[in-house]
DNA sequence: AGCCGATAGTCAAAGCTTTGATCAAGGAGG
DNA sequence: CCTCCTTGATCAAAGCTTTGACTATCGGCT
């Protein structure tokens, strides 16, 4: 599929994929190593990815992961009720709470009450919020393009239908999900 | 590129990309909608199928899934001292020694002394941990296939392929990172 | 031999996550 | 009107994460 397995003294976080589906479909029978693959190398590019994501554009911007999120979809779809935010940004009703804790000290977020249910809360943007998340995504954005630009066109375009297919398929609609 | 953005009122963590990225480039000029697209499809497409995979597979067995990565990669290039299981599971030197404290108490991992090194620590699988992550494995590579399965084999292919691509591409190089 | 910068692991503080419990409020049926 | 089930938000406990500090050790250089 690609390079040689490396031996285990040189390896690294990415090759380590390559090694991992050798070894184990030699340990293990019933393994497919393409579904494995396919998995590894989704997990660990994304993580690199969010990693990189949140170390040079949000954190030196005062923003953590989770916080760029509950922003970005406040932003767009704001105001919304807490329940709303944590499906739109993928995240438990219960950490939405305690992340908004920390953006409304910080003064980029407000609770309100809702009107036509005096249980729920409204989350909105602060005006201090708003440019946060507008010069964060700016910054955001760019270094995505930046990753981006490993491939053409194109591959972009296919890249982006194949992962919408594997999202709305069986297995995702059947997942256990909080979404 | 896909359907018909929904209004805010039914938009959920999958549709909310249409939405976003139809947004976004209406409010803000220089955003590349098609890098937009591509990270927040590949980072909610993980992040589902992660979630998925711990909440079915692993927390019912009794791993978390930190837990699963670090057993993983020492069921296969065990024994490993400390820092290279770190790097190997993409976790930092921290993580690793407070998530190994757990996995001590449970049995399933052993701290050694290195021989070359008295500063190392030598991370070993128990026969439990053995036993623990290859029967979780098996579970967890059925699970990875029943996601797989949303594809063709060529398409599977195609896939892995442009995933790779972007993970050595020059943006993931020049990347922030612990690994 | 002795010094000194680099490295391995751990600890501490702060933040975010999860699940499950709790409390307040909504809403349907008697 | 009242009961009962459901739902929204928060809290609590436990675990994992991060960065930065600290300790012990290594290893090259004088």
């Amino acid at each position: 599929m690609t390079a040689n397995p490396a031996s285990a003294e040189e390896l690294d976080f990415l090759s380590f994929v390559d090694f991992a589906v050798a070894k184990t479909t030699r340990e293990l029978g019933a393994v497919d190593p393409e579904a494995m693959r396919l998995v590894l190398t989704l997990h660990r590019l994304t993580s690199a990815l969010v990693y990189d994501l949140e170390s040079a554009v949000h954190r030196p911007r005062g923003l953590s992961w989770p916080g760029f999120r509950v922003l970005f979809v406040l932003w767009l779809a704001g105001p919304l009720e807490s329940k709303r935010a944590a499906q739109l940004s993928g995240m438990s009703r219960a950490a939405v709470s305690a992340l908004v804790n920390t953006l409304e000290k910080g003064g980029l977020v407000e609770r309100r009450q809702a009107e036509h249910d005096r249980r729920a809360v409204l989350l909105e943007l602060t005006e201090a919020g708003h440019d946060t998340i507008t010069q964060d995504y700016q910054a955001h954005n760019e270094r995505e393009q930046a990753w981006a630009e490993s491939l053409s066109h194109e591959e972009r375009t296919t890249l982006i239908g194949l992962l919408q297919k594997l999202m709305t398929g069986a297995a995702a609609s059947e997942a256990k999900r909080r979404f």
